[in-house]
DNA sequence: GCCAGTACTTTGCATTACAAGGTATCTTAA
DNA sequence: TTAAGATACCTTGTAATGCAAAGTACTGGC
């Protein structure tokens, strides 16, 4: 037991969450992603990512396109479906009642 | 798919911590922390809880003492080690972070 | 053509929440 | 005193999934 354990844990959740809301923002491919996440300080390794991009997209939330790189092999762009949009607001709900939920049973006043 | 998985899989990730939260405010058996969850709508089953609990137990970071009930079988009252309260305090800056790092990423504002 | 860099993919493993069922203890009441 | 019901704790099997590690494929420079 450690807390590196912990914080992946609590990462586990939250991936699909941030994955699908980076890509709401404009379209990016895997390194793009990877980039993102590593900035918001949710390190994220490949192999945990392209697995998860293709889940997402046989559900139908995600769908992209191939473009060209001038710097290696092509690129697969995703984008937000119709349906990864309305499951992305559905997931804001599911996220902030997670938040509160913890903080109502971590706060420190002991309650009743 | 479907938010329900979702749902779970986010609650995953705080459950420790939930639970060594809850333990923390005074002594508490198994249905206490069920049904304190349960107030908080972090919705989780007995199977789920008592092997938490022992694994929790067999990392130090837990230990217990028997109580007689007048209702019934006695029960395991659970209180945390200083290792515990240790851990704790860990995981209330673990899951800030967590936090803070899903709100930078799901910002609706586009970064750079 | 070989190598380095970039991008995407696959395989095997370990963890763990959950459903379902089981065991044990205690109280109540006939 | 024994049967029924309630309470409490435990175990087993399954499915999901993040991760490490290794693999495949495309590109351009030398």
């Amino acid at each position: 037991m450690n807390i590196e354990r912990v914080k992946s844990q609590m990462r586990k959740g939250v991936l699909e969450y941030c994955i699908l809301s980076i890509i709401s923002k404009e379209e990016v491919y895997a390194s793009d992603i990877l980039e993102t996440l590593k900035e918001a300080k949710l390190i994220v390794v490949e192999g945990t990512l392209y697995p998860l991009l293709t889940r997402l997209k046989n559900d139908g939330l995600l769908n992209y396109r191939w473009e060209e790189s001038t710097s290696g092999p092509p690129r697969k762009y995703y984008g937000l479906t119709e349906m990864g949009q309305k499951f992305l607001n559905e997931m804001d709900t599911t996220w902030q009642e997670l938040v509160d939920a913890v903080s109502h049973t971590t706060s420190k006043t002991k309650k009743k």
